[in-house]
DNA sequence: GTCTATAGCCGGATAGAC
DNA sequence: GTCTATCCGGCTATAGAC
């Protein structure tokens, strides 16, 4: 019998996905959706721009798997494990925005398309709706659980942290993006939670 | 001699300038600056795209006389007046939000074209670079004059609490524009607000 | 001041050779 | 799997008649 799976040809698309993903982050990173172009993708994996139509459907197609290609890759919309303790989530939580500054291609990405995609018609448009409510109510079950060991400060409710540090971020990274010199992301967050709990956070360790 | 200054004429022009700008505001606010087209704001007018480039030299102008009409008659970027006294200014904060939830198409156009306008060429680059510069240091000094006057929660700095609740505000409508029933913009700041300084905050007054 | 007509460009997408 | 060639559409912008 005939080998189905041979690895040659699949292990070369397979690739070939990869380069055209990663390309398309970054131009979708750099001008949007709207405004980026297949043509500028396929100049930087170095084919034409009828050759990625080949591997995904159409642009919409490219964007929705850009997007899930990025969740699966990174850490930047998970919650902080909670399974070292209460007392340490708000380390992790400046961990992973320690961990984005590294990686700044990802949240310019998601930042500028959470903004394009307000529109219905947008073909990120349910993904962002989503997404945002999933990681809403994933920090709300980490500050809950803060509330719960008594590290949140009195009248701060799970809510209204997650809420608030959730769009903190957000809106931080938006200035971050016009004048990166002028805004200190992790320490602004830091400043945040140390609003929000009553954790003593070192900033040799988070920031 | 005759009169220089026809009012017939000038009148009908600046009444047309007026619509244009209007239905500009409209259409960047829907679509962003990119994808919005001369021919859709032209026709919310009910003139040809080819008219709107007579009243205005080309797209980018037109954008920018947008930015500078909304500028001019909104009071969506003033930091809340300190004549009324330290202790008032959260309460003008709040009230600000209030406001700008009422016309929420100046609120949806400048979040989108913030996110944007991240990338040099665009043409409201430099506008948003400004612009937040300006607000941030407005911010700052309604907040010093609460310090000054010992309003603040002791830790808070003035830099502080404008950047974060100037972030958590950009941040709350970003994600109001995809999921408005879920984001309750004036509750969550009232909330920053109540946290960053000591002055108390009537939910009847301010929300 | 507004229109029609059109230029000129660039976008996404398809067909078919190799 | 990748390319060339091409279609079709929308876009900004210009030229010129009225």
């Amino acid at each position: 019998m005939a080998s189905v799976t041979k690895r040659g040809p699949y292990a070369k698309t397979a690739a070939r996905q990869r380069e055209i993903l990663d390309a398309a982050g970054e131009v979708f990173a750099t001008h949007g959706y709207r405004a980026g172009s297949l043509k500028e993708i396929a100049d930087r994996v170095g084919i034409d721009s009828s050759t990625i139509l080949h591997h995904f459907a159409n642009k919409s197609v490219l964007l929705q798997k850009v997007l899930e290609d990025r969740d699966t890759r990174s850490l930047g919309d998970a919650a902080p494990d909670a399974a070292a303790g209460a007392a340490d989530i708000p380390a992790a939580f400046l961990r992973l925005a320690r961990a984005n500054e590294r990686i700044p291609g990802i949240v310019v990405l998601y930042t500028l398309l959470a903004a394009e995609s307000a529109t219905p018609e947008h073909p990120s448009n349910e993904y962002f709706f989503l997404r945002y409510a999933r990681v809403r109510a994933e920090f709300t079950a980490a500050f809950r659980e803060m509330a719960d060991a008594g590290l949140l400060r009195p009248g701060v409710e799970p809510e209204f942290a997650a809420l608030s540090t959730l769009a903190l971020w957000d809106g931080l990274q938006v200035q971050w993006m016009h004048d990166s010199d002028a805004i200190d992301i992790v320490g602004t967050l830091r400043g945040q939670l140390e609003l929000l709990t009553t954790v003593e956070l070192d900033e040799e360790e988070t920031g």
